[in-house]
RNA sequence: GCCGGGAUGGUGGAAUAGGUAGACACGCAAGACUUAAAAUCUUGUGAGAGAAAUCUCGUGCGGGUUCGAUUCCCGCUCCUGGUACCA
């Protein structure tokens, strides 16, 4: 405000504002804080600066303090910027870090980005734009929101896995796997020059090793004359990392590899070009091999229960048996996998998935042409295609039979895409009476369906988990679990099979044929893969003129000028593929522990130190994908000695998604006229969404409404009370419904404080929900409440040096219960009610009082930082906020030695009984029994039965 | 299909070792302050009946256990997430 020089007149007109004035004057004079109305924008701004000035949130490595580590997923910097269901998780995060640093602890809570991904570069596909300079200016926009927050991030760690110095160390760690093997007799990985050793020792038939199906046998001599691209060839079956020809879906017009997402009936869900599968080489990782310690370790997990499920689920452990059929007029044989190896006498034909490798063979000449038509059909829909469509039951009969071990039968060879190449032999024998596609399949080609399992065939075929086994020779009056045992023990002792552990999951495809990702270190000679030495790390990501693959479909980096790798040797080419997406943050939360390490990927002190995070907060369309990579990266990095730990997150919750809520107008057809929500069914009229920044509580804003758009200038409405009421509906947030909420919009209006409240007091953090934001003006007002407490009658800073009253005392440590409890269930919804229901009591106590104000702005700070820091160094305090400690509750003040009772009669609520809590049951009942209410509704009857419960309730029966 | 999660006022939600359903907010209505508005404050607000006291009903639906059920059990309906022929 300018200050004029006023007439007489007009400083008695404006008497009581010239009178602040000059009160003002005077309390500065003495030094005295000064406090006007609450002005977020100001507050906000100055403590977000000081925290970063002070580095107050830097987390250093310190022995005497417990460590708690709070990490959410990092997010891929899109170029739409956050919305306000973003957030959400990191503002429950951030209330846990500054919680327990208010409890003592040394908190590492760092953010950074995920910024290689395929947004950019699709981007710089159309516009030619270098995806670098895109992610940075995402970047850029992100870290502006995220500090606008307030969070108590240590920005000094933050990493960008598309970032150089960072991504040196995927491309370090996938070298790791390159030379490692893992070994089965001690369940870890190895380095692979151990393997060697071995190798040179005794040949490999004794090596207890993971590697590719069927390695061929040589001894140690053997192994010493082979040429080195032998040997290399021969290591690479062992690597953890390999390179193997994979079936993908190719996708000749793009010139590229698409996921099955992409895929829609045989032709890509962009452009619609016809999509093939094809046989390609690609890096792989052998996930598999720590598909056991992945199970297992689960059950360490502080996990919820679905997260654990579906991971289990993705593993897919099945214990079974694996066995050979002879082939009837052939020197081949087929390898079939069963969990039901018990019901062995019931298979009445072998099925093959299309693509097995003896399909071609096994045709006789009457079948061919019938099964050949069958199996191209069948190989190129793609695997997802062929498993979302079950009803439809197809097959070919190969004209082929196989022999039955058990009682040398012989069987029809059948081929049916429900039997899928990728799991376990791509072979089955199918048992119809006990299975149900078995059974499905069988009644659809008319073949025979033979009952082994005692039981009713009534309603079709039934499992008979663990029932008695019948029709089946040797196996015949046997339980289930018996006759399996007997089973593979007849199948040891011929020779034709063994028990077996099959997972359902696979080795993970670890490369992608795109330029935005991490270049692997590896180069060729003679066509065999080699690493590059660790010096020359990183490998950074080349120019190329175009984001495309090439003219002959090879990956944009062919286009790159000198994609080549200088040895002693030569020159030799460089892999041309890049890394997926999840490589980069399979282990980003290691690299924050030590961020700007030159040397290592993280200190091992450091990281012994801060260990596994302590609370990891993020969706839960993560938990196979992300979750699963970082588990199985983590657990080698510690095989290999470069960790400490085998887990990565101890503690994780899946905050629920935030919906959008989009709001309509209602347009009467073919004018330009609008009517009000409840006038709609008079009118025949289209509803069009509306910009939800433009309505308020449902209420449009019509001004706003017409400079929305330019046709819409000349508007005219149809009013309800002179107000236009907008319809709403829940949908997903997104640009083109106009239901984007932006969280600067959010803060500008009603500052970042205001903005965290709220969010926690939308609902559980674990539920979806949609945003509203009608219902902020509440947390909003509870903000300026909590300020006028602090208030004298001038609205000036003041605060009573008074002791509080038993009454205050209760509220404060009512709150400082309530909270703690609510922080520790990650209930944090309530814990906003609860801060209210104390505002409003010390409101009406007209409690200003230093004893009691102190505690209760510790208790806000973590929810709502930025106004308890300017409180805080109103009350006098040096210090920032973050170094308090969290208020003791003391239950003493919350003793009550009154209850009031609430008297049931029959079950129903019809008195109320306030009494001491020293009473008896007997004394309570007494007195129950002749209150005048009591009487009214016992009408004269004796009780039948009456129930005290001491401290909670009386009931009367009748 | 299978495996999770859920359903409570006009709205978001609260309350589970079984013990006063609807805390806290939003919205709405009335009032105070104000020349006026904003802001702020006060009161009311599950539904139905009644002038009122008060009564009846009420936590998706139908049963059950219990003195007592939003909470536990059985059977449904609907919504929602995951997964998809895994032999």
């Amino acid at each position: 405000m300018i200050f004029h020089f006023p007439l007489f007149s007009q400083i008695l007109n404006h008497f009581p504002s010239f009178f602040l004035f000059l009160q003002t004057i005077v309390k500065n004079l003495n030094h005295l804080p000064k406090m006007s109305e609450y002005n977020f924008q100001e507050i906000e701004k100055k403590w977000q600066a000081y925290w970063e000035q002070n580095q107050i949130f830097n987390a250093k490595v310190d022995p005497k303090k417990p460590k708690f580590y709070s990490l959410d997923m990092f997010p891929y910097p899109s170029g739409a910027g956050l919305h306000v269901g973003h957030p959400l998780g990191y503002i429950a995060s951030d209330i846990v870090s500054r919680f327990k640093r208010l409890q003592g602890y040394n908190v590492l809570h760092p953010m950074g980005y995920d910024s290689f991904g395929l947004p950019a570069e699709q981007y710089a596909i159309q516009t030619g734009q270098h995806p670098a300079i895109t992610t940075e200016e995402n970047i850029k926009r992100y870290t502006e929101q995220l500090k606008n927050i307030g969070f108590s991030f240590d920005w000094s760690k933050e990493v960008r896995t598309s970032d150089p110095s960072y991504y040196r160390w995927t491309q370090w760690i996938f070298m790791q796997l390159f030379n490692s093997y893992y070994d089965k007799s001690e369940d870890k990985a190895k380095s692979i020059h151990a393997l060697i050793e071995k190798f040179e020792e005794s040949g490999n038939s004794k090596v207890h090793a993971v590697c590719d199906e069927n390695p061929t046998l040589f001894s140690a001599d053997e192994w010493k004359t082979f040429p080195e691209r032998i040997q290399q060839e021969i290591l690479l079956q062992y690597r953890l990392t390999f390179l193997a020809e994979t079936t993908v879906n190719w996708c000749t017009a793009l010139g590229t590899v698409l996921s099955n997402d992409e895929v829609k009936d045989g032709f890509s869900e962009r452009g619609g070009h016809r999509v093939e599968r094809k046989k390609m080489m690609q890096w792989s990782m052998r996930i598999t091999a720590y598909a056991e310690r992945l199970l297992v370790g689960l059950d360490t997990l502080d996990w919820t229960d679905p997260i654990k499920e579906m991971q289990r689920n993705w593993i897919g452990k099945s214990i079974g048996a694996e066995m050979v059929f002879q082939i009837k007029g052939h020197d081949k044989e087929i390898k079939v996998f069963t969990t039901r190896v018990d019901t062995i006498f019931g298979v009445t034909y072998l099925a093959l998935a299309p693509e097995h490798e003896l399909v071609n063979e096994l045709l006789t000449p009457a079948e061919k042409e019938n099964a050949s038509a069958y199996i191209e059909g069948a190989k190129n829909r793609s695997e997802r295609d062929r498993m979302s469509d079950v009803k439809t039951i197809s097959g070919a009969f190969t004209g082929s039979y196989a022999i039955n071990p058990f009682n040398g039968e012989e069987i029809q060879i059948w081929i049916a895409d429900y039997v899928l190449a990728g799991y376990g032999t791509g072979a089955v024998m199918a048992v119809p009476a006990h299975d149900e596609r078995d059974f499905n399949f069988a009644k659809h080609f008319g073949l025979e369906i033979r009952q082994v399992i005692d039981g009713s065939m009534e309603n079709g075929s039934f499992p008979g988990k663990g029932g008695l086994i019948i029709n089946s020779g040797i196996l015949s009056g046997l339980w289930m679990k018996d006759a399996m045992v007997k089973a593979i023990e007849f199948l040891e002792e011929k020779k034709i099979g063994k028990g077996k552990i099959q997972y359902r999951m696979r080795d993970a495809i670890f490369t992608r044929q795109r330029y935005w990702g991490e270049p692997l270190p590896v180069y060729f000679k003679e066509g065999l893969p080699y690493l590059i030495e660790e010096k020359d790390l990183p490998l950074v990501l080349p120019e190329v003129d175009k984001y495309l693959p090439t003219e002959d479909g090879e990956p944009p980096l062919a286009r790159a000028a000198h994609w080549t790798y200088k040895t002693a040797e030569g020159e030799f080419p460089l892999e041309k593929s890049t890394m997926p997406g999840w490589a980069g943050s399979s282990w980003y939360f290691f690299r924050y522990m030590d961020a700007k390490n030159e040397n290592k990927f993280v200190d091992p002190e450091i990281s012994k130190y801060w260990g596994a995070v302590d609370l990891y907060i993020g969706g839960a369309e993560h938990a196979t994908g992300h979750l699963l990579y970082s588990r199985f990266w983590t657990k080698f990095l510690f095989d290999i000695g470069a960790v400490g730990i085998e887990e990565p997150f101890q503690k994780m919750i899946n905050q629920g998604m935030i919906q959008g809520r989009s709001n309509f107008v209602y347009r009467i057809k073919g004018s330009n006229t609008y009517v009000s929500l409840g006038l709609i069914d008079q009118y025949e009229t289209s509803s069009i969404h509306v910009d939800v920044n433009i309505v308020h509580n449902d209420q449009l804003d019509i001004e706003k409404f017409k400079t929305w758009r330019p046709d819409l200038a000349d508007a005219t409405f149809i009013l309800e009370d002179g107000r236009y009421f907008c319809g709403a509906e829940v949908e997903k947030m997104s640009k083109s419904k106009y239901n984007v909420v932006n969280p600067d919009d959010i803060i500008e209006r009603y500052g970042a404080d205001t903005l965290r409240l709220y969010e926690m007091f939308l609902g559980p953090l674990e539920q979806f929900k949609p945003w509203n934001t009608n219902g902020i003006d509440g947390v909003s007002k509870f903000l300026k409440k909590l300020w006028r407490l602090f208030q004298d009658k001038q609205g000036d800073f003041g605060v009573s040096e008074e002791p509080a009253t038993q009454e205050e005392l209760k509220t404060l440590h009512k709150t400082i219960k309530k909270t703690q409890e609510d922080l520790d269930n990650y209930s944090f919804n309530t814990s906003v009610s609860s801060f209210m229901i104390c505002v409003n009591e010390l409101s009406a106590l007209k409690c200003n009082k230093r004893e009691i104000l102190t505690p209760l702005v510790i208790l806000l700070s973590p929810y709502a930082p930025h106004i308890a820091e300017e409180l805080w160094s109103l009350l006098g305090h040096e210090n920032s906020i973050t170094h308090a400690s969290f208020p003791v509750f003391q239950k003493e003040f919350l003793v009550e030695n009154n209850h009031e009772y609430p008297v049931s009669i029959n079950g129903k609520m019809r008195a109320k009984l306030p009494l001491p809590l020293n009473l008896s049951k007997e004394q309570i009942e007494k007195i129950a029994l002749e209150n005048e209410t009591v009487l009214k509704w016992m009408e004269g009857k004796s009780p039948k039965k009456v129930i005290v419960v001491v401290g909670k309730i009386i009931n009367i029966v009748l």
